[in-house]
DNA sequence: TCGTGTCAAGATCTT
DNA sequence: AAGATCTTGACACGA
């Protein structure tokens, strides 16, 4: 099996390298003039594009493949207080040209919209802004250039009491999702609520990828083994490339939360499972908070281990 | 210059 | 019913 590694977000080894720089409205509304307002945006929006870009050529140069694109690209992007902001053709351009070099590099970029996204909660203006966010997310991949396997990572959502009927909204609005999104949208287990048995019984109902965290398996599920799951996990893919998301508890006290690094021997007992039940490329995206320094520090542990070839600077074959 | 509280957004647990 | 917590990087403010 070739397996990639990617990391989120930005790249700590960059200096002043943030494509997450953003603006509170409360400060934003203290600049008098609107178009001063604006104007703060566009540069905020102007210096995270170039450092998406470098975070991109810096991951060629380290041969990192996989990356997941920050959701604050654009600031306040859907909030009322930028309505009618045309960021989209103002930066075609940006845009434009970090979809054109992921594409040039063999880059899978994917985003993932943060957990106020939420298909099943039985507020209809929790719905419309979840929308309204998916909306931006599909156009910000679009602009790059990316077709749908730039995927967009999603949860189910809240139980709100009642898990049944909270899963009946999910599926009735993603039906309903404009196919530009609905395409897009691969659904990933979570740490408490949905457990990977949960999300793949969905995945399979609604026709879309599921992206299993390994991390949140362990923290959510009925006594399901991994090796159970994971050959229909995969299965949901068809002909695309399955992805993953790992990363290692905190601590024992802590364990929902992700630690710095990956550990190695976390990974090991995946790898293990992986190689046991399926036969197939796939790649994952660690979830450290060292971010890209967890991904070299890894790469330097999988080093002289047995049965692991390393294959460049981020990827292994087991 | 450094530390701390706050920030667009929701859900859920605690009091 | 209201408040704290989750999670997170960036920023504004005050010491």
């Amino acid at each position: 099996m070739r397996i990639r590694f990617g990391y989120v977000a930005m790249a700590l080894d960059i200096i002043e390298g943030s494509p997450n720089k953003t603006v509170t409205v409360a400060n934003l509304l203290k600049v008098p003039q609107e178009a001063d307002r604006l104007n703060r945006l566009r540069r905020l929006v102007k210096k995270n594009l170039e450092n998406q870009l470098r975070v991109l050529k810096y991951n060629k140069a380290h041969e990192i493949e996989v990356f997941r694109v920050t959701s604050k690209l654009i600031p306040l992007a859907t909030h009322p207080a930028t309505a009618g902001w045309d960021y989209l053709s103002e930066f075609h351009n940006e845009l434009d040209e970090i979809g054109g070099y992921a594409k040039d590099n063999n880059m899978r970029l994917s985003a993932h919209p943060d957990h106020f996204v939420l298909l099943n909660s039985p507020k209809a203006e929790v719905i419309s802004a979840s929308l309204k966010d998916l909306e931006y997310h599909a156009d910000l991949l679009d602009a790059m250039g990316l077709n749908d396997s730039a995927k967009l990572v999603l949860h189910v959502g809240g139980l709100y009491k009642d898990k049944e009927p909270a899963l009946v909204r999910f599926k009735d609005n993603f039906k309903l999702l404009p196919a530009k999104i609905r395409n897009r949208i691969i659904i990933e287990n979570d740490d408490r609520s949905y457990s990977a048995a949960d999300v793949l019984k969905l995945c399979k109902e609604l026709n879309a990828p599921m992206v299993l965290d390994v991390h949140h398996h362990y923290c959510c599920n009925n006594g399901e083994p991994l090796i159970d799951l994971l050959p229909d996990i995969f299965d949901t893919w068809q002909v695309m490339q399955p992805k993953l998301h790992f990363s290692s508890p905190k601590d024992a006290k802590n364990f929902r939360a992700h630690a710095d690094c990956v550990n190695v021997d976390d990974l090991l007992n995946f790898l293990r499972i992986a190689k046991d039940c399926v036969n197939r490329d796939f790649d994952i995206m660690l979830e450290a908070k060292q971010k890209d320094r967890a991904l070299h520090a890894l790469m330097q542990q999988l080093k002289g281990i047995q049965g692991i070839k390393i294959v460049g600077q981020a990827a292994i074959e087991y």
